[in-house]
DNA sequence: CTCATATTTCGAGAATAATGGAAATATGGA
DNA sequence: TCCATATTTCCATTATTCTCGAAATATGAG
């Protein structure tokens, strides 16, 4: 992860609408979901979410494929997990005061993620 | 950390000059440098330096104290902490594929962080 | 081939952000 | 008080980004 493909990401999740988009398909997993329906959802002009779909795409942090007349847009989460990595190690140096208190995130978080099954009974 | 306030954090470092002012700044740790001499370590005007320190502070990324003639910026470790908790648990929901890798991430970095004691010898 | 659906591209206007020079403010020292 | 240092504020210019309507492209169905 280079500084400047960070800062290309930031930029491009520093951006109301452009973050709905991003958290709604990572919450829609790797199947994706059509732009049609992106437009739906957030209830947005298909030629707006278009420039902002390509502003994620360039970023990296989304991909896209075509099925029949739709494109199907998925959130790339090797680069938004390379970016968090980033921001921890190159960018924070690994600063306890603001690393340590995310185990207890990721603690918390793995074991109740879409796709995860618990280790330990709750 | 609601999402707005994200919003604000991510726009503010995805630019090159602010990602520099607060990597140096978070380098630097707690006791802060003097604007003086962020804007000799980076190379910029002290009137763009001024307004980008501006911006970040407003983001609540850094903080700002008087000392003398000088004013000293620092990061605010609470506010990245919560930015990057932000990110895995509300915004990727904790998404195992981007958070898994973090674990490794974390790893690595609790032990060799600039105020942290080796907790197992090297 | 024609038509309907899905999405993108184009283009113009408005809003916002970035840049840098010059002046203003705040502090400490002589 | 006067001066030097440190930083910010003000202002104008340029550049970038956002927004939205309209037209263009791509795909599949009849």
């Amino acid at each position: 992860m280079e500084s400047m493909s960070a800062v290309n990401m930031l930029s491009a999740l520093g951006h109301d609408g452009r973050l709905a988009i991003f958290r709604l398909l990572v919450k829609a997993g790797p199947q994706g979901v059509a732009a049609g329906q992106i437009a739906r959802a957030l209830d947005v002009l298909p030629n707006s979410l278009s420039a902002n779909l390509n502003i994620l795409a360039h970023a990296g942090l989304i991909a896209s494929r075509r099925e029949g007349r739709s494109i199907i847009y998925s959130a790339d989460y090797g680069a938004m997990s390379g970016l968090l990595g980033f921001l921890m190690e190159d960018c924070c140096n690994g600063a306890p005061e603001i690393c340590s208190p995310l185990t207890a995130v990721l603690a918390r978080v793995e074991g109740c993620g879409p796709a995860c099954a618990p280790k330990a009974p709750a």
